[in-house]
DNA sequence: TGATCCCGCCAACGT
DNA sequence: ACGTTGGCGGGATCA
């Protein structure tokens, strides 16, 4: 145990480098112990050897690394070939120990290295804290915070003691849907933008007034307290195991990840979260330090996402200056049938109490429901009295419905979903759609696509997204568990689908000003002409804050969220006369015609832009399976499709990725750009298009079947790193179903990948798509 | 410098 | 009493 504790120095071993490179494709469960003591010092060069390979990680931080190593390669082929003579070579130790080598996200990447992505239900995945800080050589202490935000992702609970059930990303389109849901409940999006506002109306007069003000207002705004966001299937042993803490970083990691989720550029600083978090939890002092501390953990957080890809740190520059900001390039969370049918499914079996509640319930639990403002002390005893009444409360529950505990299934149970769902009553579903809102269809999203942006800075969209390995992994992993799990506990998924948005059929936009999109915190989808003076006021506002995106690498910027400077050219003109809302409706009328309707949104950051859209039909629109209100599919068959679920954002990447960039150029995709007015088609419309049928686009897009063989892409993710070697992913079936739809990153990642430098053209196009959009991207359009 | 964030003390818990 | 978890923030690094 001594070792344990104290891994970190020991003379660094060959044979550990070996290990090292190797194992990492292992799936988890008991890896080699073969070094029984340290392995390799982290000093040592071997640690660069090490991170050599750990760069085939697409990754920033892995180019960053690379680039070190880069600088002394004479050193590193030297530790290489000479290693084992000289172990304890101090030379070598001061060589770099540097903190990057050390870092959370390298760590983590190595963590992550050890298990696959989608685990099949047959190998016990079981994870042992000491075993692993040992074969990292890590302390402990940064295992935890690790698998903490691990947990909140529900990739991994807790067993038992040192103990963690290792489930990969089966869960992740769940807990992402779920979370997104609790961010909508908890109004994060217009927390956001009241502090934003807030930034701007007083830039200066620090503290007590802002403060104060936000407090009440997060106060009056009914800030729910929610702790913990638990799976149905899964958490509760984790929670009788779990000493009630919960309370920072797996929550933390939660609520940041809702930020990410309910804002439209998936663009959330690291300033306007550590607000968030601190207004919540309590208001009180919002102390220079506590804001610190909680930027420090942030940092924390974001490294291990960033690790899972489903962030990526830019920043956004604005009048002040650049600002550290982390972006969404997770998939897509689109609120979901499939989430709704499961839960109602769930409720249904049990004695109804009342469809939402459980589902709420189990989400979170609100604490201190409104409580104006707490008293400056917290109580911590109560508080956590509270949440562990609460917690139990869930429990009982949810109990009926979630019977088992059984670790094995829980991954799995996913999978049993589909059956079931296909059992469940569709007309419940129906049901809970049309409540939603159905009768207003209209929405319209801006797509926040940096397309212009874009342009000016090819640089970044270079930069690797790595595609969504999920994606395409996890239908392979669908299959599998079907088998294993029982229907009976499948832990139905508590995320309900927010009626919020129930879009049909999506179309997406582009709109030049890449990074702004508007939007407007409005459930309802209907167009709301203006109805937020704010909304206009906040435009105004913002404009004067520009804001851009860059990339960390590269101060590449990425976008600007200043509508302004993409604008510029096109639609500078009208832009200052119309408000956006005004041009927003003059499209939406525009649009009915083709019987689309759109949702003005006012985005957070920035707002003026006008709305341009712009089909991006090449890229496509996505359909989302599930969704439909008015979806067409028989209840079955949505059933099915919707047992890919996750599926969502997989599909897309196989259409995309075959694209190359000169067959972008080919079709035309340049006029787009450039295109300053605003187009918008219909789906219709594009499918007719000649552009997008171009070829590449119809291979493309088609998802299915043309595009790069499976094979193609089993390479291209292996290559990136994205899945393990021997990891195949099949072509998946599931896609052809899907209507059509694109995902950005993967596009730009694929074409990383396929054709290295063609760039200019592709890059722009492929960023188009981009991750961020996607979500703003699509728009629901009504056939 | 400011942005990052490693490190590890030490308290809260569990057993 | 000891081990496990993990909040927390000083202060080292990095850019």
């Amino acid at each position: 145990r001594s070792v344990l504790k104290t891994p970190l120095k020991q003379a660094a071993t060959s044979h550990s480098v070996l290990t090292e490179l190797q194992p990492d494709c292992q799936p988890l469960t008991t890896p080699p112990k073969p070094k029984e003591i340290l392995p390799a010092d982290p000093w040592t060069p071997t640690s660069n050897l090490k991170m050599l390979i750990s760069a085939a990680s697409p990754e920033i931080r892995s180019r960053e690394q690379r680039r070190e190593l880069s600088n002394n390669p004479s050193e590193v082929l030297q530790a290489k070939h000479c290693l084992q003579e000289h172990l304890s070579g101090d030379e070598y130790e001061k060589s770099q120990p540097s903190r990057k080598e050390k870092s959370l996200g390298l760590l983590c990447h190595k963590f992550l290295a050890r298990y696959p992505d989608y685990p099949s239900t047959a190998e016990n995945n079981y994870i042992c804290l000491d075993e692993v800080a040992e074969e990292l050589n890590v302390e402990r202490r940064r295992i935890y915070d690790i698998v903490n935000v691990l947990e909140s992702l529900h990739m991994v609970s807790r067993l038992a003691k040192n103990r963690y059930t290792w489930h990969g990303r089966h869960n992740l389109s769940k807990t992402l849907q779920a979370l997104k849901k609790v961010g909508e409940e908890n109004k994060y999006t217009q927390q956001i933008q009241m502090i934003k506002k807030r930034e701007y109306e007083h830039e200066f007069d620090f503290d007590d007034e802002r403060n104060e003000e936000m407090a009440r207002s997060f106060g009056s705004s009914e800030q729910s307290e929610m702790s913990f966001v638990e799976l149905p299937g899964m958490e509760f042993r984790a929670a009788s195991v779990n000493s009630r803490k919960d309370k920072s970083l797996r929550v933390m990691s939660q609520k940041f990840v809702m930020l990410f989720l309910v804002s439209t550029p998936q663009i959330v600083s690291l300033e306007v979260a550590a607000k968030i978090l601190i207004g919540e939890d309590q208001l009180e002092d919002l102390d220079k330090s506590k804001f610190k501390t909680k930027i420090r953990r942030l940092y924390d957080i974001a490294n291990v996402l960033s690790s899972l890809e489903l962030i990526k740190k830019v920043h956004v520059t604005e009048e002040r200056g650049r600002k550290p900001a982390f972006k969404w390039t997770g998939p897509e969370v689109l609120p979901n049938i499939q989430g709704t049918k499961l839960e109602t499914t769930s409720t249904t079996s049990p004695p109804p109490i009342s469809e939402s509640i459980p589902s709420k319930e189990q989400c979170s639990k609100n604490l201190f429901p409104s409580r104006g403002k707490q008293n400056f002390t917290r109580h911590p005893s109560l508080i956590k009295l509270v949440k562990s009444i609460e917690n139990d409360r869930r429990k009982i529950q949810s109990a009926p419905t979630s019977p088992v505990k059984i670790s094995a299934s829980t991954d799995q149970n996913i999978s049993a979903f589909p059956s079931k769902m296909a059992q469940v009553p569709v007309i419940a579903k129906h049901q809970l759609e049309g409540q939603s809102k159905k009768a207003k269809e209209m929405k319209m999203k801006l797509s926040r696509s940096a397309l212009d942006c874009n342009l000016s800075s090819p640089e970044v969209v270079l930069k690797p997204q790595p595609p969504r390995p999920a994606a395409p992994s996890e239908q392979p992993a669908v299959p599998q568990p079907l088998g294993v799990c029982p229907p009976s506990h499948s832990p139905v998924s508590p995320v309900i689908l927010p009626q919020t948005h129930s879009g049909v059929s999506y179309a997406i936009y582009l709109h030049p000003s890449p990074a702004h999109t508007v939007t407007t915190y409005s459930p309802s989808f209907m167009l709301q002409p203006l109805p937020h003076a704010n909304l206009t006021g906040i435009e105004s506002i913002n404009s004067k804050v520009v804001n851009k995106i860059t990339t960390e690498e590269g101060d590449n910027q990425i976008a600007t969220d200043d509508p302004t400077k993409c604008l510029t050219a096109k639609e500078r003109p009208n832009t200052k006369s119309e408000t956006s809302s005004q041009r927003c409706l003059k499209r939406s009328q525009a649009l009915q015609e083709n019987n689309l309707v759109k949702r003005c949104r006012s985005d957070e950051e920035s707002l003026d832009t006008s709305l341009t859209f712009f089909p991006s039909g090449y890229l496509i629109p996505l359909t989302q399976c599930t969704h439909g209100n008015k979806a067409g599919f028989p209840d079955e068959e949505k059933a099915g499709i919707c047992s890919l679920q996750h599926t969502t954002y997989s599909s897309p990447i196989a259409g995309v990725i075959p694209m190359t960039a000169s067959e972008l150029k080919a079709v035309n995709i340049p006029a787009f750009h450039i295109t300053p007015l605003n187009i918008m088609l219909s789906p219709t419309s594009i499918a007719a298009a000649p552009v997008l049928s171009g070829s590449s686009l119809n291979s493309s897009n088609t998802s299915s079947a043309p595009n790069p063989s499976s094979s193609v892409l089993n390479f291209t993710l292996q290559h990136v790193g994205l899945i393990p070697a021997g990891v195949q992913v099949p072509a998946n079936p599931v896609l052809q179903h899907v209507p059509v739809s694109a995902q950005p990153e993967n596009v730009s990642h694929s074409s990383e990948n396929v054709n290295l430098q063609e760039e200019k053209v592709s890059k722009n196009i492929l960023q188009l798509p981009d991750r961020g959009g996607l979500s703003g991207g699509y728009s629901a359009v009504i056939p």
